[in-house]
DNA sequence: TGAAAAGGTCTTGTGGTCGGACCTTTACAC
DNA sequence: GTGTAAAGGTCCGACCACAAGACCTTTTCA
């Protein structure tokens, strides 16, 4: 995203990121924002394509469909989408064979353009990524004591695609499927929910993940996901929420190597509060 | 509430619990539902009223005072009051001295008026639970391992207060006091905001929580809250989480009691799914 | 007995949303 | 090539939720 640096999707980036940030602090008796519908879609997009629903290089459905999906009017869809585009999320094309695209790669980011916008709301978002972590690791946790036969068979099917992939795009189906057959073996729909809307915010707030496009980060996910499993397999819930909460600190850790490539000083930021003032960021 | 039987309160009753469990479960592309100025109203106004920001018996600020706290119009605070008016949440005098006060007795509810639609919602209900019993207990778990001197002094200060309490205002105030302490030992502003959502969330499913009016269920709660006092100070997470973990079943059991006094056969469902087929509800 | 403080009622303007009609672009089939 | 289908792009009218404000009613207290 931002590779071309553009003023409007900056801006639309601050705006998002804004909505995200502030909707879960302060008191209850904190003004009241009322989603409007085109923002809500666009959440529910994200969210879709941030869980693998559509995978990069895919087509959503046309607007007239999604509209119909999501019960709203079309021009509150076109108005997601459009924000959708802004952002870099998706690209458009007209005509037959159209449609709405996920774009193939989210990075290359103008990382300046993020950093500006992003640090300023820095603490709030380490806190956000160590909720997420935490959250994660009690997933991980519950679905270790939970887990029945039908949910190993789908974590190791997951883990044998996730090895024999070929493509990126394998990889990043297989690392999805995997996660999934996580929650799932939890039992709790709510579980899944609470999962996902963190995943969103995440995503709204910054969208690389869970595939930024580094190998690298791939690769390290099947050894964590491979000790992960066992550790489902063999009931051991401290041992997988451990993992768990390890293995989603990579999200955290390839938002600061994109801000650390813009020059922006971080050092500290490592995700894990500490001290009475709540989470640090010297 | 419901000690009327009113048709107005039960149909109000299920409209809003309905809302609460359609609100979180289904795919990321389920249809959009936009919550109005006024439900968003009243969610907040029972929030506030569950963690205790205004006790039974006390007045809420004026329609015109919260609608400007808020930041909408006095129509919507208005029609939200209204809703926590007609499930007997709130009373409304008028005149001079006049306003919105919450209940002193929240129970004594016609049981079989609740029974009726809570029941088909209940498996729903139960997975709720299950959820806040395992967030709260990874709050715990987090507040033993990042607590510090000052949060000890809270918590510990919270039990002194539950233990010399004379009124169930005093104890309600104080067991509030406590879990609020807990939260903010575990640093991070996003838990709370999760731990408050979520106490919403079964507020609005069935607003007995977190005080009921059995003098025995607040009873236990203190040796738990003092068992979860010295292991969070301990540093001992393990032991933390479990705690956290059982004590929140308070909530599930009070719930379960008040059906089963309406000859409800709930037997089996006792919050702790298993089985590949998720929560059971046998 | 009047003033103050609250809730109760009504009106009006505005912005978001939907639904639909219609236009434009593009690719594929024939 | 030319037509047609499938998509996005544009526009408009009706509607509804909401905000803001003016004004009424009830109650209490000075």
């Amino acid at each position: 995203m931002f590779e071309r640096g553009n003023v409007a999707e900056i801006d639309e980036f601050a705006r998002v990121l804004g909505q995200v940030l502030d909707g879960q602090s302060g008191s209850a008796l904190r003004p009241v924002r009322l989603p409007t519908a085109a923002s809500e879609v666009a959440d529910r997009l994200i969210t879709a394509i941030a869980m693998g629903e559509y995978l990069p290089g895919e087509r959503l459905p046309p607007e007239r469909d999604l509209a119909q999906i999501l019960d709203v009017g079309r021009s509150s869809v076109r108005e997601a989408i459009g924000r959708l585009q802004a952002v870099g999320i998706v690209d458009i094309r007209r005509g037959r064979q159209g449609g709405t695209f996920v774009r193939e790669s989210w990075t290359g980011a103008s990382a300046e353009a993020v950093r500006r916008t992003l640090l300023p709301r820095w603490a709030e978002m380490e806190q956000l990524f160590d909720l997420r972590c935490l959250v994660e690791g009690m997933i991980a946790r519950t679905a270790a004591e939970r887990r029945g036969a039908g949910d190993i068979e789908r974590m190791r099917a997951a883990l044998d695609r996730f090895a024999s992939a070929r493509t990126a795009y394998d990889e990043h189906a297989a690392d999805i499927a995997f996660h999934q057959a996580v929650v799932e073996a939890a039992r709790n729909p709510q579980i899944a929910a609470l999962s996902r809307d963190l995943l969103t915010r995440v995503s709204l707030g910054f969208p690389i993940e869970p595939y930024d496009g580094a190998r690298a980060v791939l690769r390290r996910a099947l050894g964590e996901h491979t000790a992960l499993c066992e550790a489902i397999v063999a009931g051991e819930a401290e041992r997988a929420g451990a993992i768990a909460r390890g293995h989603f600190t990579i999200t955290n850790e390839a938002v600061r190597e994109v801000l650390s490539r813009a020059g922006s000083d971080l050092s500290g930021t490592d995700g894990t509060p500490g001290g009475e003032s709540g989470v640090r960021v010297d």
